[in-house]
DNA sequence: ACATTAATGAACGGTTCCGTATAATAAAAC
DNA sequence: GTTTTATTATACGGAACCGTTCATTAATGT
């Protein structure tokens, strides 16, 4: 009976050990391919075909993985969050003086956001964020408030070592990182191309020694 | 003879007297209508038929005074950064101690920085300055440097008046208008929809607060 | 009235692209 | 071999849109 019915009855659900297996790699390489084509040349403007062909694979087998184009780019913006949180996950070199433990990060985050595919992600994800919203909180969960957390702790921990003295760590933390950034950033995201320059902000050294002086001045214990 | 010649030989150029004159208030119609889509939607997101819609003028007639849907592009961002140019231009308030001068300059900056208009003007702008560069330069003479020059200025002034001592008075704004925005302006750029929210920055009247306590920590002469 | 230019409306050629469908081929289990 | 599923190549329907052309109408000077 139980036989019969199998062999009649059309399951709905397929065979998952029949047939051709699926190439689970794909679904890796066509990211990789969305990523590329999506924040080079924004969202409208990438077409499913040139990703498809970047990925050397089929247009339908790439329908077949991602119900849609939005929903293509909305994996594409998830897979750069989880590498964002894989990078953002080393840990502050500890050892050094506050002073050199602080520059030391504000240094890190700089050449970190100063990164070309920094600063195209960042400006395509901002445009899509209207229509998305939550493409705009994925990117902040893993990126600037983790950052914010790793240098609130940072904070705590010489507070706690009796290295700083301060109130409200948060509050500091986000007055730093404001300054490391700067004007620059503006720079950063509607100057000239960065890629052409040799190195990524030249006065970004400068910026940060002097962002942490004018922090420690008023945080330092002694 | 030049009257036979003016008369036979058919003048390239036009009589500007004659026939109908054209509708010189048409084109900053259709600027802002371009201003309207093209801030709204994104560049190739928006039709030139939409934008002769919305300007409620023909399709000929826009492609008459703009050559290409990039020329009206960068008309219109032009336009935005002339409005912009207007509305920095009006003067520090002066008068009050140079805590409440800083303070108030802060507050502003964040109320011009986090109007709806602006977030997506950034947004859209920055996409389009990687094809091209020059309307992102014309964007930051207009906006950030002018900003930027301005609390140096006020900075200036005051370390002149003996109220502050600072001996970079350019990094010093650099570092001050960075606190100032902070890590909300990631907030500002990614975050829920700014519009939905009653006040555009809850925070933002305690950490400019803050972040002028801590500028000033440091820079007071006293 | 007439000449001249501005502006409109509608249509067109050409292109791009999404999402789907179809027929053929490839890779596995049996 | 046969069956089953994955993948490819190709083509299609449909829509959107850029930039242009043409005939027509509107607004001014002489």
């Amino acid at each position: 009976m139980s036989d019969k019915a199998s062999a009649s009855i059309k399951s709905t659900a397929p065979n998952k050990t029949l047939g051709r297996p699926v190439d689970t790699a794909k679904s890796a390489i066509i990211l990789d391919a969305a990523r590329h084509e999506f924040f080079n040349n924004g969202f409208s403007q990438s077409s499913i075909e040139s990703i498809a062909a970047r990925a050397s694979v089929s247009k339908v087998t790439v329908y077949n993985r991602f119900k849609t184009k939005e929903a293509l780019f909305a994996a594409a913006v998830g897979n750069e969050c989880a590498v964002m949180r894989e990078a953002l996950s080393v840990e502050a070199t500890a050892g050094s003086s506050i002073r050199e433990r602080l520059v030391h990060f504000g240094m890190e985050m700089v050449a970190f956001l100063w990164r070309d595919e920094m600063v195209r992600f960042e400006r395509h994800l901002a445009v899509e964020v209207e229509h998305n919203p939550e493409i705009g909180l994925l990117f902040l969960d893993a990126g600037p408030r983790r950052l914010h957390q790793a240098l609130s702790h940072l904070l705590d921990e010489a507070v706690e070592a009796g290295e700083l003295k301060i109130d409200d760590t948060e509050q500091a933390a986000e007055h730093l990182s404001g300054m490391i950034k700067g004007l620059a950033d503006l720079e950063r995201r509607f100057g000239a191309n960065i890629s052409q320059a040799k190195i990524p902000d030249p006065k970004a050294k400068k910026r940060v020694n002097s962002a942490v002086d004018l922090f420690l001045k008023s945080y330092s214990k002694s």
